[in-house]
Order: C-alpha cells, then structure tokens, then sequence
DNA sequence: GTCTATAACCCGATAGAC
DNA sequence: GTCTATCGGGTTATAGAC
C-alpha cells in the first residue's frame, strides 16, 4: 500500500545537477533539490541516506561528464596529439563548467556506484598518457599532469591569466611534460631491446 | 565618550586563524570568532565590514606564513637547491597546515592590505624561479610550478599518494621542469651573447 | 565600542500519520 | 513513498540603548 512515485534518483540527480551548475554544492541541499522537483524534504532520504551521500553522487556525474569530453577530444588522434587534445579539453571543462569541477576535485571519500566514475576517468587518462611515455612511467607521468592540470584549472578560475598568459604557461608546461614523457618511452624502449 | 576598547584587529585575526586551523573556513564565522575572544557578535561588524572581508583577511594571514616558510626555504642556497627546496617546503606546508592551504588557494578577490601578502609571496616565487630560467621565460616557468605545485598539494591532500607515490611522481614533474628552466636559460643566454 | 535583542533567513535530520 | 510538523542548530546583519 505505499504510496506511487513521484520521482525518480535519475530526476532528483539531475536537479541536484542544475543546482549545482549554478550555485556550486554549497547550493545542492536536501532541501533544495527536493523543493526542485516538489517533494518533501525529508522524502529525500528514500534516495539519498545523507547530504553527504548526495554530493558524493553528484560528483560521480560530473566524472562522468568530464570522462566523455576527455574522450572525445582523443578519439581518432595519434598519441602526442591525444595529450594535446586532452589538456585543452580538461582546461575548457574546467572554464566552461567550474561549479561543476570544483565539486568533482572537492577530497571526498567515495564508496560503491559512486567510486566507479572517478575511477574510469583516472583509468583513461593513465591508458592515455602511456601511449606516449611507455607503461613503466605511466602513473608517475600521468599523476604529473594531471597535478599539472588541476593546477593550471585552479590559476584560471582564479582568474591568473590574461588574454595570452594562459598559452605561453601552459605550453612552457606541457612541453616540458612531453618532453620527459618522450625520453621515458625511449628510456623504456632501449631497456627492452637490450634484454632481448 | 567611548567604551574601551576590548580588544582589537590583531587578537580578532589571531582568534581567527585559530578557528581556520581547527575547523577551516567554514568555522570562521562573525560568532565564532566574536565568541572566542569573550565580544558581542554585532560588535565583530568594527573591525570586519562582513564575513567575507574576515576570511580575505585570514587568507593573507595564511599567504605571509608559507611566504615565511619558502623564504626560509631557500635561504643561502643555490638557484637549483633553492627550487628543490622550495617545492618540498610548499607541499610539507599544505601537509601540514591543511586547512590554512585550503583557505589561502580559494579564489576570493583581495583588496586594500589583504591583497599585498599574497602579491609579495608571487613576487617570491617569481625571483627565485627566475634564478634558474631566466628573466625572459620567469612569468611563464612560475606559473606552470605553481600550478604543479597546487596540483600536487590538492592529490597530497586527496590522499592519492601512497608511501612511494609522491616521491617518485614529484620527481618526474620537477625534473621535466627543471629541464625546461634550464633550457630557457640557456637560449637567453645564448640570444643575449650574439646581440653583444 | 560595546552591549542586548531580534529580524529573517538558511540547514540536516527525525517522528509518526497515511 | 510521501506527507506535515517539528526539533535544534546554524548564519548575516540591523536597531537602539549605554
């Protein structure tokens, strides 16, 4: 005898991620996204066991998000032009939807479904960067940019750059990252043929 | 005929960051700070024209500390040993001082003597950057170890580096950079010789 | 410059009825 | 699964007395 539905988890997400595009997770309460979709506050707690709980799925959707556009900006290309690509994607997620990656790089403990977002993302862009720095530094050259990356977002919402800082930093950056990627991959390669 | 003076801005500031260093930015309210030196809240409104304005103020505060901690850093040391140095001193001040980190790298528009700590402490990193790159490419070195720096202090914070982890990762970024620098240097030396 | 008092909001979470 | 009602807490900021 319960009573029917009136919403969904996927519809009270997607308010909650209206919410959170505009007024960042300050913004996503149990309150308001239950206000969002006209239901009871506390009804919320069928869907969502804690505020916590509910930020933490919200960034999972935003790992998604970013996952997908990172992506994209690879697809069909070589793989110098791959870590090219996928910087200049990560910079203009970061621009284009700040409120949404600062909840995403907020430190938060994530458990079940909403562990496994993040973690392709991460997967992806490891799989990404050992393409052109070899498997044997992969995770120490992919921590590097993206440490880089996150930095490089956080100067730019911080407004650091002007109209042409952003590019003569970056590229200082990235060709030095690359450039150490590369003699990895040559590092690696020469130690290969040389045990065979 | 005024009453007495209670107390005044520095035992406010210094209450202040006693509250940040325990409970972050969120602890430091108009209350709480009020509450801890025994004032009325309202009262608080002298000395600060709104809550905002406090936590700019204690931002400054948290820039001349790790200004302080990196100049003594790179103290009678070489160009080289002097980033070295500086990078380990950063990442040991966003280590331990956690919440003061988190309070100075939000962005917030400074004003007024609140701006002039943090301008100082660029100023810092710029001069000793330049040591190692160069005059011609400091801005562009600076900003892209800043960036690194942030980035590797938000993964420090996130827990992502295991025992070995940021060692190994660190060195892979301030080597690519350290080659970089070098390089910068040596083609503005190499540019500065042939104009002569 | 400090006080008390208060206006006018925000929030998370729970109890118990239907 | 949803509701109303409520507990208990937070906040910024203002008004007006002393």
């Amino acid at each position: 005898m319960t009573q029917p539905s009136k919403t969904d988890r996927a519809t009270l997400l997607r308010a909650a991620m209206e919410l959170l595009a505009q007024g960042g997770l300050q913004a996503v309460s149990i309150r308001s996204v239950a206000g969002e979709v006209g239901l009871a506050p506390n009804a919320m707690y069928h869907y969502f066991t804690s505020r916590e709980h509910l930020h933490t799925a919200v960034a999972s959707e935003v790992a998604a998000m970013l996952h997908g556009a990172l992506a994209k900006a690879c697809h069909r290309r070589g793989p110098e032009a791959s870590i090219r690509s996928l910087v200049q994607a990560y910079l203009a997620f970061a621009r284009d939807h700040r409120l949404l990656y600062e909840a995403l790089v907020v430190p938060r403990p994530a458990s079940g479904d909403d562990a496994v977002a993040p973690e392709l993302l991460w997967r992806f862009v490891v799989a990404q960067v050992s393409t052109v720095s070899g498997e044997a530094m992969a995770h120490q050259a992919a921590v590097s940019i993206w440490a880089l990356l996150h930095g490089m977002a956080a100067l730019q919402s911080a407004g650091a750059f002007n109209e042409e800082m952003p590019f003569s930093s970056l590229e200082f950056a990235l060709d030095a990252w690359l450039t150490a990627a590369h003699a990895a991959a040559a590092k690696e390669a020469e130690t290969r043929s040389k045990s065979h």
